[in-house]
RNA sequence: GUGGCUGUGGCGAAGUUGGUUAACGCACCGGAUUGUGGCUCCGGCACUCGAGGGUUCAAGUCCCUUCAGUCACCCCA
């Protein structure tokens, strides 16, 4: 257990820390480019704000919430999602006696105990947008073209994105009603966990993948046949300005997301060929969260998307280009004196802003450009007695072996100038 | 929480119906080249064959338990 890290969690490793960083780069930049400020909240939070704001009936309330008591008694559980937490921000702050809207992103690690499979991981991490303050469908369309213009600006391809209206809490509970209705004579024949739906949340059998289950719900009515008149124009103009905006979108009834907040927009992302776990992002309109946390009456819309299965897409579709590390200048000494010096030139070609390596380890020329090699430097300094009473030193081009003595005060600007040169 | 597959040196892996000192490749370190890399050759590098228990004269090879990895279900990022 010592040597080993907790299930489903990563090190990521200094190999595979440069896809990471090129990719929140990216997302720092789109968001810029979109207005959102980012904010930064705790990993944990009481407990009780993921169970109000997420949802008691939820399965990451129910079942993956990664909860503790600390030395005070209090409650406390690692983050499984950032909604909640920017919700929280947004009222315990009063964001919202600033102007509004205010739009939000975080980018950070979350948790939730599941089970580990490809894609999917205990501690993994989200990057999502929140905007506080407007009900107008332009602003939802706009959040749906701005995760699509990240996936894209990272070069992935082949997404889609699936549309529905949940509707608002009035047309909802009719269609409940009506669905319940519709499978009331075959309820028996749901499987154990679609008959536990049936009743709490009837829309969820949607989900299941269940053959006899499908079959039951298929000619079922859809939420879209009963949004009420507010909800039926606001998700009309949503797709009006989708497709202004160049967004193609699958229109899918059956599209129920498992959390309880969410009302008209919901949508989500997918990838194809990473596994059982093809959402690669998703969100929606959540217009009674903040009064429910608390704050005043406020809409609010927003997305997450999950970092790991980006990484996974853009792997599997082979958009990942190696970066290329290399030094400018090893330098190679020998002997006590030489070793010294050599820690000296270091130093002073850093501040030139020179990439520089140098020999710790006190090994054998031979072993020195080995490591010089490895490192790909494009020179190495060869520093030994003779050149030290010299006052200069080899340097050898490592592309072609080409070897000149330069003087330790002309050094700087010969390897600055053949450096900038190749 | 449930199920399938897997678990041998840093990594990738051989390992016959259980039978002596557990292959091989890569990586790493050193030497051939007394102060010079990338190629070649030579050499070096394994106290637990995931862990614990059992069967047997004898187990990496059989049995049980457990842990971990992996994929899938549930659900989600």
């Amino acid at each position: 257990m010592l040597t080993t890290r907790p299930r489903g969690t990563n090190d990521i490793l200094p190999n595979e820390i440069d896809k990471w960083q090129r990719l929140e780069e990216v997302l720092r930049h789109v968001s810029r480019l979109y207005g959102y400020s980012e904010i930064r909240t705790p990993i944990f939070e009481h407990t009780e704000l993921f169970q109000r704001g997420v949802g008691e009936t939820t399965d990451i309330v129910e079942k993956e919430m990664y909860t503790f008591v600390d030395r005070g008694e209090r409650s406390l559980t690692l983050r499984p999602e950032g909604t909640a937490s920017t919700v929280r921000a947004y009222v315990e702050n009063k964001l919202f006696a600033g102007p509004q809207p205010t739009k939000l992103f975080y980018l950070g690690p979350m948790f939730r105990y599941d089970r580990p499979q490809a894609g999917r991981y205990r501690q993994f991490h989200q990057y999502g947008v929140e905007v506080f303050g407007s009900r107008d469908p332009s602003i939802d369309a706009e959040v749906i073209a701005m995760a699509m213009d990240i996936y894209t600006r990272l070069g992935l391809k082949n997404l889609s994105v699936e549309l529905n209206s949940v509707g608002c809490t009035k047309c909802r509970s009719v269609y409940r009603k009506e669905l319940q209705k519709y499978l009331e004579k075959n309820k028996h024949k749901l499987c154990s966990t679609c008959q536990a739906r049936y009743d709490r949340n009837p829309m969820r059998i949607f989900d299941c993948k269940n053959e006899n289950c499908q079959a039951l719900i298929e000619e079922a009515p859809t939420i879209a046949d009963l949004l009420c008149n507010e909800c039926r124009d606001h998700f009309n103009k949503v797709q009006e300005y989708l497709k202004a905006l160049g967004i193609p979108f699958h229109l899918n009834p059956r599209l129920v997301r498992g959390l309880d907040y969410y009302v008209q927009t919901a949508f989500e992302i997918v990838a194809q060929g990473i596994g059982a776990q093809s959402s690669i992002g998703g969100g929606g309109r959540y217009d009674g969260l903040v009064e429910q946390c608390g704050g005043p009456a406020t809409p609010g819309i927003g997305y997450a998307m999950g970092l790991e299965r980006i990484l996974l897409t853009l792997q599997k579709q082979g958009v990942m280009q190696e970066e290329t590390k290399n030094i400018d200048v090893y330098i190679a000494t020998l002997g006590e004196k030489a070793h010294l010096k050599g820690a000296v030139l270091a130093q002073q070609l850093r501040n030139k802003e020179l990439l520089v390596e140098y020999d710790y380890l006190k090994r054998s020329l031979k072993a020195q450009l080995k490591a010089a090699d490895r490192y790909q430097a494009s020179f190495t300094i060869i520093i030994g007695e003779e050149e030290l009473t010299n006052n200069q030193a080899v340097v050898r081009k490592m592309e072609d072996g080409s070897q000149a003595c330069i003087s330790f005060a002309d050094m700087e600007k010969y390897l600055i100038d053949n450096i900038r040169k190749g």
